[in-house]
DNA sequence: CACATTTCTTAAACTACCTTAATCATTGTC
DNA sequence: GACAATGATTAAGGTAGTTTAAGAAATGTG
């Protein structure tokens, strides 16, 4: 078991990702910085989830992705051949609910707009929403924080 | 072996799916449709390639997916448990390829202009660019078939 | 071949979302 | 408890991409 601070970063791009992280308690974000300098989030890794850049992982070439704790974090890392040992149903099962999460997420940004995307959100995580700055949950939604924080002020109006 | 017109629906949204598609000739491609009708293309399969909606299939839940053969297809399908007895590493090679691919998708939408995703797109396919009308291109990377055609242009006055 | 249908292009008006910048609120730190 | 740093809000102006519509090109069909 190991344990980081809240901005700790565990894997930036470029870098050989080596593990999947388990999380225990708090909460990791991955994320890619474009060309002018903004972060897009991809996914959050609240307590129980595993996170990862699988094609640097299993491919060993350089991640596109930053993994970072956005909490104080306790987390159990894995190695490919610490995961390739899992069972084969289990492993399965966690690679699939991977498909069908990220199929999710393009789903909704190809054909969803920025409000439609926040309330998927908030219904998909309610949880989280306490838990998240405004910021992070805009650059998630793919938004700028300030038009996120319209939309809200457009939904308190009505 | 299965064979098929071009045009043909093999998967619709709100069906469950039973199985996954092997293009043996041909090509399919998987889409939603969203509230305001309009199309939006997931993934395209031309020959080798697999296709199917693994939410659907897995957890034998309603699809939102469609897949349709874009050309005449000659295809073989795969039930849930043929696909279970392929051996441990085949499958996982599949599924991570699944995952890899969605998360370029991703990455490319949240951080990349309809232009940038265009040019992605030649370097990925460059055997679909002549297969694929402009409608279905356009599609894939997020925008009208008239902005395309706008972009095309563009790029030939330089 | 002629005709219908679908696809592609062009252009003008429009809108969802971004940029910049200023102000205010919140949080962290010595 | 003061001050710096970071996060949230608001507003004005800008731009990438959409909508609508119409005509041209390509493709399919009897």
């Amino acid at each position: 078991m190991h344990r980081i601070k809240r901005n700790t970063i565990l894997l930036s791009q470029g870098e050989i990702c080596r593990y999947t992280f388990k999380v225990v308690t708090g909460c990791f974000k991955s994320y890619v910085i474009d060309s002018s300098g903004k972060e897009h989030i991809l996914q959050f890794a609240p307590e129980d989830w595993y996170i990862s850049d699988l094609d640097s992982l299993v491919n060993e070439k350089p991640s596109v992705l930053f993994i970072e704790a956005i909490e104080d974090t306790t987390y159990i890392r894995l190695t490919k051949e610490e995961l390739q040992s899992f069972s084969k149903d289990e492993q399965n099962r966690k690679l699939v609910n991977s498909v069908i999460s990220l199929q999710n997420r393009l789903v909704a940004l190809l054909s969803s707009t920025a409000e439609e995307r926040y309330f998927d959100f908030i219904n998909a995580y309610p949880s989280m929403i306490n838990r998240l700055p405004l910021k992070l949950i805009a650059s998630y939604i793919g938004v700028t924080p300030e038009y996120l924080s319209e939309i809200r002020r457009k939904l308190k109006e009505k």
